[in-house]
DNA sequence: TTGTACGCGTTATCAT
DNA sequence: ATGATAACGCGTACAA
């Protein structure tokens, strides 16, 4: 590969001059300028980001951890940072992370010897190693979809328990009464939105059924298809139910459907997040609408900004989350 | 940051023979290895690995191609390459490149300036400067989804024609004559789908009526909603509908089920990849099985190797494909 | 078995 | 305005 060296052998000049032309530095007189660039331009050369990162100690790189298998919400928020992170210069590495303690500490080993300029979460890890290894290093990061108290990292989120409080209420205004809830146990937001759930239901003098109730291990459609069977299977007057996440909602339906039981005729479904496949459920889903682009956007610009300015800003990006209505909710009138 | 030397000097030896211990190399006396180790546990040290690809020319990383919008049946193909790949000690690198020259020639000259052991393409480019460059630079390269004649790359992927034949010709044994196609003009894949739908109806006698047939712009759920209904609207007798992938098909449901029609009661729909998803649509849907999780390992096998051996190996490895009856084709009995 | 010296490609500092 | 030199952290000949 030609190097810097070759470029200024070339055009006769120093490295050090090369160096200035390629980064736009100081002055450099015009006429060697062109000199230089017409040599780079005809020979193709492209600095070596490599030995750049080396000497700059700066990768141009931001870290995304992100679960290995990423559902389709998590999917878009990565493909809007991934956006915004290359507007702002910035490359995209991501970190794929699994279920286990092995893997977190597998991380924070790939994490110490790779040249990160930030970090990004949209996966909540368990272990506070990792956390306090950031701290500690004192790496730009945020937290995308949760936080973590303990540490003083600047989190973009949803107002989780509002969230899910407005997708009940939704239900009850519609006249319905006895809620099924799906919900995980992993992750705080699963918890929050079952407090959101219970929330919404005591707002309105309305008893909380435990047997209505069901947290399944994940949060893909499977996981929202077992949980329905096991609603379904406790036959219990349910006219509705609250799905946590729209992939948990789109299981729910299905389990629906092989059940024989129409939606929303005769159970109503919401959901929770809006992801891009809700609009071609059949029903199409009702759900809630999480600005996922907005939130990817200010995930980026944290880390960014945060570089930039030498020191963090703001703490929390609360966003506010909105109804869609499409079919999958019957109004009890 | 600590570095080799700091561990060096709190070993009492020289920055040599801690890289000699850390690669596992040649003959240090046992001692000394593990006073060495000792302290780097301790101190937590962990290789820059920066500085490691500059002096070695490695980097350990295998760069993916994947489109910026990549569907689910594509993440479902890079994350069992992530998989497999990291299995063997490669990280990888995602390059998202968007439908047009110019992100074409940027990652382009990303790809100069990094240091990749070898790279997967999930996405066909159009210019051939990039494949050239690879070429040019011998550098391990795999295709997966498709190929390119002008190059010499080992690729792996399925037999499209005879794929989408096999899907046509299940419609066509089940009654149906008035068959629809909904395929994608950009890609090869999009027109030997097409060109294997053709050979089918040929095959058994069907004329191949163009009115049939829509080309959409892209391949995902908009695109095959706005396809079926372009096919409605010219109201021609039509009983099933061949859509080139299954997000297709889903969005070519929804457009059914939008218009009042019952699938697969009125219209049948087939697909082809075997999503996730598609066993959550309702009707779930019936489609030709990829092996996506072979296929992702096969490619990164096909990389790996050939690092490991210094040259290429298998020019092509093609996968069969099987159909995957669920509920949307009626039979016409 | 271990240490010394050099080089990888680049940029920053300091001369000139 | 430009060049020489050192430095980044590591691996590897080669010397000891």
């Amino acid at each position: 590969m030609t190097s810097i060296k070759d470029i200024a052998r070339l055009a006769g000049v120093s490295p050090s001059t090369v160096s200035r032309v390629l980064n736009e530095r100081e002055y450099v007189r015009d006429e060697v300028r062109q000199r230089v660039l017409s040599i780079v331009k005809e020979k193709g050369y492209v600095q070596n980001n490599v030995a750049r990162s080396m000497v700059l100690k700066r990768s141009f790189t931001i870290g995304v951890v992100i679960p290995h298998l990423f559902n389709m919400f998590q999917r878009q928020l990565f493909a809007s940072m991934e956006f915004f992170l290359e507007q702002r210069g910035y490359k995209t590495q991501f970190f794929f992370i699994r279920w286990s303690e092995a893997s977190e500490q597998a991380f924070l080993r790939r994490l110490k010897s790779e040249t990160l300029d930030g970090i990004i979460f949209i996966h909540e890890l368990y272990s506070p190693a990792v956390y306090q290894h950031i701290q500690e290093r004192g790496l730009p990061v945020a937290l995308c979809t949760f936080e973590k108290d303990q540490f003083d990292f600047p989190a973009v989120h949803i107002e989780e328990e509002a969230s899910a409080a407005l997708a009940t209420e939704y239900l009850i205004q519609r006249g319905h009464r006895n809620i099924g809830l799906i919900t995980g146990g992993h992750f705080s937001f699963g918890k929050q939105r079952e407090e959101g759930y219970r929330q919404a239901l005591k707002a309105h003098g309305i008893p909380c059924n435990p047997e209505l109730m069901v947290r399944v291990p994940s949060y893909n459609p499977e996981a929202g298809r077992s949980g329905m069977i096991t609603l379904l299977t406790r036959k219990l007057p349910m006219t509705a139910v609250f799905a946590a996440t729209d992939e948990l909602a789109i299981g729910a339906i299905k389990a629906l459907y092989d059940s024989g039981i129409r939606v929303p005729e005769e159970v109503s479904v919401i959901g929770l997040d809006d992801i891009d496949i809700s609009t071609f459920t059949t029903p199409a889903l009702t759900t809630v609408r999480q600005p996922i682009f907005e939130m990817g956007k200010k995930s980026a610009d944290l880390v960014c900004d945060w570089i930039a300015r030498g020191h963090m800003q703001e703490k929390v990006e609360l966003f506010s989350t909105t109804i869609v209505e499409r079919e999958s909710v019957r109004s009890l009138a």
